[in-house]
DNA sequence: GTAACTGCAAATCCTTTGCTATGGA
DNA sequence: TCCATAGCAAAGGATTTGCAGTTAC
């Protein structure tokens, strides 16, 4: 991968946002610094930092959403104010009762909970 | 809810498909028994079906796939023959666990799995 | 110099919607 | 009869792609 400034822009809007961003959100961010980015661009960079692991991306209701917390862990999404909060608990014991269980191998295990937040059940 | 001849076959279409099929996947079924059938309609009458709780809905890579098994249970992708395997598992204990730590209330819990599946493995 | 990258616009994929006509209760 | 539903086609949103020009190395 070689530099480039937008890249590098794309990745610490990410980095810098911890509300796991949407590619529209990354591109409206990026255009205040530099207006002439394009929508593809952000997209075709966003897809790179993915596959060369410097981000994850996450579907949330059929969008992509993007995140630079690299660490194992998984999501929770309030049906009320509909932020996407991270949860970090341990899927190893879980994920190894459903390998003895199934014989199949797993690499990956995403979870997403929904449901309502802490901050919303008080309002 | 009123009866159509066209919802009856496309529910009956996703009971009888045990791979979880994508609404183009029901569309092009339904055409062999209904060749006036459209998409809209397919995609109308899914949803409906989904919002009565004929049939769940789950988003894979993006793309929306049908389930006509209601019971509360999981998904394991294979990554090689892309299959989608139903994991039926508790995910209870791992529920409570999450909401005692967290504070938020969940009444939701997706868990997707990608691996590769027993038969993948001996290939 | 050259391959990777950009901006732009068009294309594509999946899904929804507006409309008028039809059909089930 | 009346309203839910159908078919059709056009619109919609998210994402990808083709292309010609630009830039990092």
């Amino acid at each position: 991968m070689r530099f480039s400034k937008q890249r590098d822009l794309i990745l610490n809007i990410v980095q810098d946002t911890r509300t796991h961003p949407t590619a529209d959100y990354v591109y409206e961010k990026a255009r205040t610094q530099l207006p002439n980015v394009s929508l593809g661009t952000v997209y075709r960079n966003l897809g790179q930092l993915v596959d060369n692991k410097l981000l994850k991306s996450i579907n949330i209701d059929g969008t992509i959403h993007y995140d630079a917390f690299l660490d194992d862990h998984q999501h929770f999404q309030c049906k009320t104010c509909n932020r996407v909060f991270d949860i970090d608990i341990n899927t190893k014991d879980f994920v190894s009762q459903v390998e003895s269980k199934t014989n199949h191998i797993i690499d990956r295990c995403q979870i997403h909970l929904v449901g309502i937040c802490k901050d919303c059940q008080n309002n």
